[in-house]
DNA sequence: TTGTACGCGTTATCAC
DNA sequence: GTGATAACGCGTACAA
């Protein structure tokens, strides 16, 4: 609770003087009353305002990341990979939950807006033909003005650098892994309707079925990015015979839903049908799930160097998009065609 | 960009004006004035900051929360309770791993005391004899003397209050329902060694075996808090027969690992032996894992309530517990002995 | 090498 | 109703 003036007070020293050796100046200061602010501060418990040091030199060490829910792995791994790289630059990691709405994805973008933060990672994907989205972009647009970089980690028109991976090759890449095991009837479940991540994985799935010749046999099913939604998809499908030979889900929670319908009803994966998903997140470890890893971590990662490496002030408002790759992890619940 | 004396200037008002019709004042304005002021502010694409707010007012609307790992469900679902009830209440959530580490943790907290937050939230259980606590404890001190506010979501002698489950309960329950079922000879896979919560969790085991006089027939084997720590001390047992009546892990992910040890193994569950975790997590629901539930976004939520409603300055230093209740959720890895 | 003084953007106190 | 002005805690020219 004691503040500069007082340590330096304490130490019989101007403020200047007790600032200048508390935070790491190259100013030259003599060792005796360098010794005397240090000890003067480390006993009155001195902790130094970033607040009052951010409106100063303008600009904090607060990092924000924008998340649709932190409980989903795929946004808590991108955060981890943020924070990690924040830390080590002393930054802090602010974080917010926004559940998909573009409108609370704008009100946490004020806030960090008014917290001066550095940067703002938007982890989520949007929505085609969002009606919120001019204002989201409007936002994005003065926050750059004010100095703040914004990166998006998914492909949308916010006006600001995105760092990502590429959904629709992903979904390509694990759909020809199905095809080229001999499967041709493969129903792919989707996401949440209206997003662009869930149109982009659906085109990948698509275009690969194109190539392959199998657009008849293609079959698109509404589902979700949640077990529930994968697990109701897949008894509507049993539901309705002949079963498909894979089911490939639009991300790796509602492939285990389908995995665990199929089990359920007691038909055998991968000996009867294959399933695959998108991510890679841990449980599909867990199940021995066929998926595509996505370098989600790297994602953030990267995003938050690239705001703490942009000099401030600078090239705010350039629309990059870097691509990182992905990689097909086959695991045990795909198998070659058997009939 | 464009600050109050800008916006004041624009709106040819005083500053003083300005701040009142921007920030809610009660104080009375008249409607026309109070219309420009806003017109400006909205021309200017004025955003208050909240940095020069918090140093006036001497307390930011910022609240920490200090996890192990935020990629741990456990912990985002911690971090998920907290976020709700903070942007509920227009605050922001900042977040640090520490990775299970007491210095991380008095190095993120030092941090956090810098910005002045109103208060942080330790969700990460601590070590049994650490060294490294009394410096942890000084530095709760500290924040509290300057209005900080403390909470623990585990039984931790941090000086502050703790809003926390009851874990060695909860291993009580799970070790009951188990001999309930006829069990005698049971595992119990403990947590990573030296952590408090190992150590609640294991006396919660033991004391329900012996209770049971089953003291002779319990086996307590190292294990740690991830899948594959459950699963190689599953191999473990596996390798020396004869195979308990049933496995507890110290935690869901734990159990999970040891489940599919057991699958490997072709060991049928819970025809052969039951497994059962703890915690609760999304994972468990998946894998039809019999555990116990326990209250993580709750806890998260009322610690983040716990400080926001605490008047600033007021009784830091009480160090209450509350124990939110648990429940125990069976499911299709328990089932009666067999034999 | 050390000290003085101003400004960062707000709020609050006191006049008018 | 409205307007000066003094803090809040710090960094940093500029001076000594």
């Amino acid at each position: 609770m004691s503040s500069l003036v007082e340590v330096a007070r304490a130490a019989g020293v101007a403020v200047s003087t007790a600032s200048r050796v508390l935070n790491g100046s190259s100013h030259p200061i003599s060792a005796a009353t360098r010794a005397r602010v240090i000890a003067a501060a480390e006993r009155l418990g001195y902790s130094p305002s970033a607040l009052a040091r951010a409106l100063v030199s303008r600009s904090s060490r607060l990092l924000g990341v924008l998340v649709s829910d932190i409980v989903n792995p795929y946004f808590s791994v991108i955060a981890r990979g943020v924070d990690d790289v924040a830390t080590r630059a002393g930054y802090v990691t602010m974080l917010s939950n926004v559940d998909r709405r573009t409108a609370t994805e704008i009100n946490r973008l004020q806030t960090m807006r008014n917290y001066r933060a550095a940067g703002v990672i938007f982890a989520g994907s949007g929505y085609v033909d969002d009606p919120e989205a001019p204002t989201l972009v409007k936002a994005v647009r003065q926050a750059q003005e004010q100095g703040i970089h914004a990166v998006s980690l998914t492909v949308r028109d916010l006006g600001c650098p995105v760092i990502t991976a590429d959904s629709q090759a992903a979904a390509y890449d694990i759909t020809d892994h199905l095809v080229s095991l001999g499967h041709r009837r493969i129903a792919f479940i989707e996401g949440p309707p209206g997003m662009i991540a869930t149109h982009q994985r659906r085109e990948g799935f698509l275009a690969c079925m194109s190539d392959a010749d199998l657009a008849e046999t293609a079959r698109c099913i509404p589902g979700g990015f949640d077990y529930e939604a994968g697990h109701a998809a897949t008894m509507r499908l049993i539901a309705r015979p002949p079963l498909p030979d894979a089911i490939i889900a639009a991300n790796d929670e509602a492939a285990v839903g389908a995995l665990n319908a199929l089990r359920q009803a007691r038909i055998d994966v991968p000996g009867e049908i294959s399933v695959a998903g998108i991510d890679d997140l841990r449980v599909a470890q867990f199940v021995g799930l066929t998926t595509v890893s996505l370098p989600l971590y790297e994602m953030g990662a990267m995003a938050a160097r690239h705001i703490l490496d942009t000099a401030p002030g600078a090239d705010t408002g350039d629309a990059t998009t870097t691509i990182l790759s992905h990689r097909l992890i086959p695991r045990e619940t795909t198998a070659r065609r058997s009939s």
